[in-house]
RNA sequence: CGGGGUAUAGCGCAGCCCGGUUAGCGCGCCUGCUUUGGGAGCAGGAGGUCGUAGGUUCGAAUCCUACUACCCCGACCA
């Protein structure tokens, strides 16, 4: 399968794509800018789906789904809303085809115009709250706690797979409140959701944070941030959170009646993640040899191989597999027994390893002989030999540690690659060399952050939260700065 | 939308400059035998409107023209 595979240090972004085709994750497809998501790509999509999924309940929150079409004059009522999203909407036009009087194939019927243009929704904002204006009249029916597994579009002009796709898969958070304060709180909860989520379930450490003027979503007064670093130097916004205000409620004239009887604008956010957490997953913690995930979101946790020459064997051999996979799956855990004689045992090593299944155990004549079984770790390599009775209580623990240790080693990588940088020369030296998070001042003007990305393509991925407070100066303008934020380039 | 490139078997490519009759190679695929503890070996086999349309020519994958699609680099972005 993947011999010709390229290393991250030969050309990083061929390894990415080498690596998310011959693992099978998604592919290209016929249409330009959308992908495929292959069903071991989606096996992982979905256990985080899940994971997410069971959050969201978990702090009061319900699924339901709205509209894919959004009419073009809802989407115009936000006016930072618009602007941010009109360059890159998919709209429908018409509603039929009919056949090419002058040869073969269909063509547009330009009697089948639509009254009203659709777009295809980029976010769903506009149509959510133009339905909540009709939900919401008293503090009573505050605060909704919304969310929905959707596609969207966005016109990307160039596209990678997961990373970023014309269309792609997301969740998308739309909650009312009745105070400022209320909203606020579920702003953050949400980060703190998604950031519980990529450090235990992804294993991959994230930087949160308040988001610039510049970087904040169309229409939010606030954007919140998780960052990750990948392992190329470049940061990875991997979820969003937006605090919105009241305006939506305005261009949507969602009011209610408080307690005191007075008619009162509604308090929103919205929040998402989407497929592009699979590109964070992948560029995380694989290496030269192709995929590596985290246990906890591994479609096959385990995967057994079998070494045999006679049915006899595989009989032999199987008769001792399948008790043990049946008391893994019972304590939950994935269990691939891959007996097919159709790949011989070393294929089937390669390609478990290239997919990032955690574990590997192998048994053949050998072990049959010393009621032993090899066990093998994708993350390190390693391989030992260990009494077949305690496969059961092995791999929960080794599970376990690869967990871990996948956590600890992106941790460390972060570490490494974490810069406070006090001068222009040496931010320069950070971005454009080691790459990795540069830790500078910054005057706080769009002004001086346009002309640092202008210079270097950095930009400010993030003002963490509870950061420190520093009198400094602004690496480009030398003004004056109370806080170091965090600087780099980005995907 | 600017600048560059590519289009030949499922995938990756050669052939094109210098036109010539049956268009090759590697991987993959199929069949058989031998193999099986790190991507097996041998033998046989299947698979092509050479991106599309037109032109030049006795003859076009090869030369000319137009078109289309895709890829890379820039401006936009979860």
């Amino acid at each position: 399968m993947a011999k010709d595979f390229s290393t991250r240090e030969e050309n990083y972004a061929q390894w990415y794509n080498d690596l998310v085709i011959k693992a099978d994750l998604a592919e290209n497809s016929s249409v330009r800018g959308c992908m495929v998501i292959k069903p071991y790509g989606f096996a992982i999509w979905e256990k985080m789906q899940a994971v997410l999924d069971k959050m969201f309940k978990d702090t009061g929150h319900s699924n339901a789904y709205f509209p894919l079409f959004i009419p073009k004059s809802f989407f115009s009522r936000e006016a930072s809303h618009v602007e941010g999203f009109a360059k890159e909407v998919a709209i429908v036009t018409h509603y039929r085809l009919k056949n090419d009087p002058n040869g073969s194939g269909v063509i547009v019927d330009e009697d089948a115009k639509l009254e009203e243009e659709l777009i295809v929704r980029p976010t769903s904002e506009t149509i959510i709250w133009d339905t909540y204006k009709n939900w919401i009249q008293s503090y009573r029916d505050l605060p909704v706690l919304i969310n929905q597994w959707a596609n969207v579009v966005r016109w990307e002009m160039r596209t990678r797979l997961f990373l970023r796709t014309t269309e792609f898969l997301w969740q998308e958070g739309h909650t009312a409140h009745s105070t400022r304060d209320e909203a606020f709180a579920e702003t953050k909860t949400i980060l703190d959701l998604y950031a519980d989520f990529a450090e235990n379930w992804m294993a991959m450490p994230v930087v949160k944070g308040i988001k610039t003027a510049s970087e904040r979503f169309a229409g939010a007064l606030d954007t919140y941030a998780i960052e990750a670093l990948m392992q190329d130097g470049k940061a990875l916004q991997s979820g969003t959170s937006h605090f919105l205000g009241q305006n939506f409620a305005k261009a949507f004239d969602v009011k209610f009646l408080n307690k005191e009887n007075q008619l009162e604008y509604v308090w929103a956010t919205s929040w998402g993640v989407s497929t592009r957490l699979m590109g964070a997953l992948i560029m995380a913690h694989s290496d030269d040899q192709g995929l590596v995930l985290p246990p906890k979101l591994a479609p096959i946790e385990v995967i057994i191989v079998p070494v045999f020459k006679s049915d006899e064997q595989l009989s032999a051999i199987t008769e001792k597999v399948l008790p043990v996979k049946k008391e893994l799956e019972e304590k939950g855990i994935s269990v691939k027994f891959d007996n097919r004689e159709t790949h011989k045992p070393g294929w089937k090593f390669a390609e478990y390893e290239f997919k990032g299944v955690p574990l590997r155990l192998t048994i053949g004549p050998r072990d049959l002989e010393n009621g032993t079984v090899e066990i093998a770790r994708r993350d390190t390599l390693e391989k030992k030999v260990i009494d077949i009775s305690s496969i059961v209580t092995e791999i929960p623990f080794l599970l376990e540690e690869i967990q871990c240790s996948l956590f600890e080693k992106s941790l460390a990588f972060r570490k490494k690659h974490t810069y406070n940088v006090d001068t222009w020369e040496e931010f320069l030296d950070v971005i454009e060399n080691k790459g990795g998070f540069a830790y500078a001042h910054w005057d706080g003007t769009s002004d001086t952050e346009e002309k640092i990305k202008e210079k270097t393509k950095a930009t400010v991925r993030i003002i963490p939260f509870n950061n420190p407070k520093e009198e400094g100066r602004c690496i480009l303008s030398g003004k004056p700065s109370s806080e170091r934020v965090l600087f780099a380039r980005a995907y």
